[in-house]
DNA sequence: TGCCAATCGGAACGATTTGGTCCGATTAAC
DNA sequence: GTTAATCGGACCAAATCGTTCCGATTGGCA
C-alpha cells in the first residue's frame, strides 16, 4: 500500500513541469536540478510519463518534454499509473494473470474490488493543477 | 500501489476467521485447508496479525486464534497495517525516515498528504465484517 | 553540406524487499 | 511425566525495484 519511488519522483516532476508555462520545451536536466532528483533516475521516469501519453517528448537538440494535455485533465491516479502500471490491489483484479489458487472459491473478492474502486476514485480526484499549487 | 500478497491472504483468511462462530479457537492448518492458503504462509500471516493486535493466539495443544476484537470493529486498513506496516504512500508521510533529498523543498508533500488520508479513509470504511459476507 | 553537441530511449547491473520454508519453544491433555 | 499439537521466530531463495550507463536520434552551426 506504499507507491513506489519512481512514482513519487514522476509526482514531483510532474509538478515541477505544471508550474512552468505551458508549452515549454524541458529537458530531463532542468527538471531534474530544479527538483533535486538525481538525473538518471528523473530520465528513466519521464521516459515512462511520455509512454504512457502523459508527456510529449522530442529527441535531439532543443528537444525536450512538455505536458501532452492541461494539467487540469491529469490525474494523480494518471502519473501513477504510468509509472505502476495498473491500480489493483490485487492481482486477480486486473483479471489478466490468473494464477490464483483461490480463483472462483475466493469470497473476498468482490469486496477487494468494490474498496480498490474507492481507492481509485481518491486519486483520480486529484489533478496535477491542484499538486502545482504553491501549498 | 498494490498491497503484496502476504496482506492479500491475510484479508482471506481473516474473513474466513469471521465467517466462524466468535469465541471458536481456529488452528492455522484449519484455516488453511479452508481458504486454499498454504499452511506455512498461513502461519505467518497469522502471526503477524496476533502480533499486530488483531488475533488472540493461545500456544500448545488445543491452541489457536481468536478474533480479538468483533469483525465490525476491524477495519480493512486494520488488516493491511498489521502485514505492511502504516499505510504511507510516501516514506516521508510517516516522519520517521528523512532520507528523502527534497526534504524542506518538496513543494507536493502537503498535497500527497491529504491524498494519502483520502485512501486511508477509503480503506478503513470497509470493516471485516462486510469483507465476511457471502457476497 | 558536413560536423558537433545535446537530448531521449533502452539495456544491464546491484541492492532491497518480499515470499516461502523449516525448526525450536511452549502448552494442554492424557 | 510423557506425548502430541500448536505457535513463534530465524533462515534462504526469488522477484522486484532503483540506479547507472551507453547507444540512437535530432537540431544547430560553421
Amino acid at each position: 500500500m506504499r507507491l513506489t519511488s519512481l512514482a513519487d519522483y514522476a509526482v514531483v516532476v510532474m509538478a515541477a513541469a505544471a508550474r512552468r508555462p505551458a508549452g515549454a520545451r524541458l529537458s530531463a536536466g532542468l527538471l531534474a536540478e530544479e527538483t533535486g532528483v538525481p538525473l538518471p533516475t528523473a530520465q528513466k521516469v519521464m521516459g515512462r510519463l511520455a509512454g504512457a501519453g502523459l508527456l510529449e517528448s522530442a529527441r535531439g537538440s532543443g528537444g525536450g518534454f512538455r505536458l501532452a494535455r492541461p494539467a487540469g485533465g491529469i490525474s494523480l491516479a494518471d502519473i501513477i499509473e504510468a509509472v505502476e502500471g495498473p491500480i489493483a490491489m490485487t492481482n486477480c483484479i486486473t483479471g489478466s494473470v490468473h494464477d490464483c489458487a483461490l480463483e472462483g472459491s475466493c469470497r473476498v473478492k468482490p469486496h477487494l474490488n468494490a474498496a480498490n474502486d474507492a481507492v481509485r476514485g481518491a486519486l483520480q480526484g486529484v489533478s496535477l493543477a491542484t499538486l502545482a499549487e504553491a501549498k
